[in-house]
DNA sequence: CCCGATCTCCACCCATGGGTCCAGGTGCCA
DNA sequence: TGGCACCTGGACCCATGGGTGGAGATCGGG
């Protein structure tokens, strides 16, 4: 997630568009940009495949509307074979359907097509660092939608854990529930293991927490992991 | 949205976050980049708001447990008086109380802890163009729930666990799942806990579990809990 | 009829987890 | 200037968990 020295790495880009007229300038004008080259194009969602396979590739600029193979399937085929390229969507729809489709599909940015240059080399860039990058109306939908159905769902959910939990205490009970053992918990938070076990075994105490399988439903049932 | 010249504009920042050991370091390594400019420094709500009412202020990095005024509801006045300031959430959780609030407070970004120096500047930077930023696991979450509600997903239940799991290898990661100790397992299913503990090994090997915590989690994934 | 899968159980070992008690340091607030 | 909450850490103890290797019993199918 973070990089220390500045953004100094040249990002390789794939640009995906099915209409060229689209896809010419776009990887031109990326192409300025001196962190960035655009190592291929593509106008469908087999030549990104193709593209992806041949050389080192850290980011796909990816439109959605393709013939062959669309950029929601491609999106999901490079998570599954080169899970470490970032996908970032660039097209003119933002409907719920292809929102949800292509985050699901694992794309790490969408944007719509007003997004200006600085904006998509931002994404561009966001995305290789392991950051989401949203259109601001595609935020407010992901949002809408999420809001729909999770507030006031059940009566369990919001104090499902007690008030008076510390900082820490709630920071441990959430990497507990990432499956972390205490050692790793200690490394996380630059403590040492006996600190750690002091705040679990207050938050234990506090929360009724009988043992660490019960800490990682609860840390779930509480949204921390 | 987008913006045609580069990102010349100086951006003017305030940094609220109750605990000074995190506030003082984080406006301090801000100020590194050229076009940030941190204008003020705030401990809870109601600071930020003063801060922001007295000078112009383009995007506010926002912790959200804080005594007074906690950073949900700073960013929800933000959001009725100063529509034009950005706010990008900077905390240690990601639950979903905390996600959802925050965003639909009207937050642009939201960040964990774990993000770098790179990552919060260009998270500022792109608030302040519009867009949103959000770190890969809030992303991660925010979707999840939106998708919860929205496609019609009926009984999904085992597809993560590997079929040649065996019938008891299942019962135990079920019981597992809700928090029995081995013991406990061994008198529900009327067997040894020594019986418990080989099932629990080959069950492990299987299915590339490994410890409780991790088992826990899958079960509860796997519909098992 | 043997083979393999499954379930059952044992002994042993060591790492991890959970509990207890204590104590120093900090920062905030009355 | 106290007190208090919180974070930090150490020592100690014992229970639990996780891994290895082995072994006997049952049952179904080739």
């Amino acid at each position: 997630m973070s990089e220390q020295s500045a953004e100094s790495k040249q990002l390789r880009v794939v640009v995906a568009d099915d209409q060229a007229a689209v896809r010419e300038p776009l990887a031109a004008v990326l192409g300025l940009a001196d962190d960035i080259e655009v190592v291929a194009a593509a106008s469908d969602g087999s030549e990104v495949l193709a593209a992806v396979a041949a050389g080192p590739v850290d980011v796909v600029l990816m439109d959605l509307r393709m013939p062959v193979m669309d950029g929601i399937e491609a999106t999901r085929r490079l998570g599954e074979e080169f899970p470490d390229v970032a996908v970032v969507v660039l097209t003119t729809f933002a409907d719920d359907d292809s929102i949800l489709g292509a985050l699901g599909a694992g794309a790490r940015g969408y944007l719509t097509k007003n997004a200006g240059r600085q904006d998509i080399t931002r994404a561009i860039r966001a995305a290789a660092a392991g950051q989401s990058v949203l259109d601001r109306e595609v935020q407010d939908r992901l949002l809408a939608t999420a809001r729909t159905k999770a507030p006031a769902q059940g009566p369990q959910q919001g104090q499902s854990l007690p008030a008076d939990l510390t900082r820490r205490e709630r920071e441990v009970l959430a990497l507990i529930g990432q499956g972390l053992p205490n050692r790793g918990i200690a490394e996380r938070l630059f403590i040492s293991e006996a600190t750690v076990k002091t705040h679990i075994n207050n938050l234990f105490a506090k929360a009724d927490i009988r043992d660490r399988a019960d800490a990682v439903r609860r840390a779930i049932e509480a949204g921390l992991a």
